[in-house]
DNA sequence: AATAGGGGTTATAGTAACTATAAGGTCAAT
DNA sequence: ATTGACCTTATAGTTACTATAACCCCTATT
């Protein structure tokens, strides 16, 4: 029913909501398979493309950094294997996104006291220069 | 009571637990200022540059960009002038952190979904690369 | 005096995940 | 034939460092 193999580089990125460059770079480092190339050299994609650069937009998506991303999706194509690896990572990227919202807890917190101390003087009185500054 | 002059770079980076290449990069960019040189060309610190290095530690704490860093310092010595726009600049942080903290919350949560739906199978089963994959 | 260690100095390249720029080739429509 | 929107490549810039190499200095011990 549909065309075989006829996604142009900005086409996918259309459909995919991931640019050009950024598609070109995805292949430059193996993350996307070297695309095929029409006759003046123009690079082609078909379904398969789509899916993954799909997927690793929503693993992007998920913060998972793109060596996680490449192995994830080169997990993905060991289909009779057990997905323990997958689960792991799933599991370990939450721990990183744990402590990374701890951490910007905290700078909020803190942000949050700062901003309010300021009284509108003048920054010699100023009790956030004061705070970054001081020796606490 | 205290000597006057005399810092050496590593010295003033167990003080302010920045490393000395930490310190020296902060050099070249201009955040701190160009050290004077022992006779055989040793960076010597005081303890101005001890407080300004931990000024651009505190901020960082902080989340701020060593560009924000850089104008909060310039704002810091202007004694005189209103201090709207250091509290402007925290306010601006806080936006960012909390927006940042959005993302972080949106991607715990997927990633809890997605590790709760693991069932311990077989990669072609798994709901994680199924939903990674998938056209939701 | 020679040497060993633990400093210090520079310059250069690498990191992550792109973005920006330049300089050019292609394609469809007017 | 030319316009405009697309495609191609290579190269450099971004942020805030980290790593490496190759060398110099200072102090203390043998």
């Amino acid at each position: 029913m549909m065309s075989e193999k006829t996604y142009t580089v900005g086409r996918l990125a259309d459909d995919t909501g991931i640019k050009p460059v950024t598609i070109r770079y995805y292949e430059r480092i193996g993350l996307l398979p070297k695309a095929i190339r029409s006759d003046s050299g123009y690079r082609l994609y078909a379904k398969a493309d789509y899916s993954r650069l799909l997927f690793i937009r929503r693993s992007r998506g998920l913060g998972f950094s793109l060596d996680d991303i490449r192995e994830l999706l080169s997990l993905a194509d060991r289909h009779q294997e057990s997905c323990a690896g997958v689960d792991a990572k799933v599991e370990q990227q939450l721990e990183q996104v744990r402590s990374r919202l701890k951490d910007l807890r905290a700078m909020e917190h803190e942000l949050e006291r700062l901003s309010a101390c300021c009284e509108g003087g003048v920054i010699m009185d100023c009790r956030i220069i004061e705070t970054l500054s001081g020796s606490a």
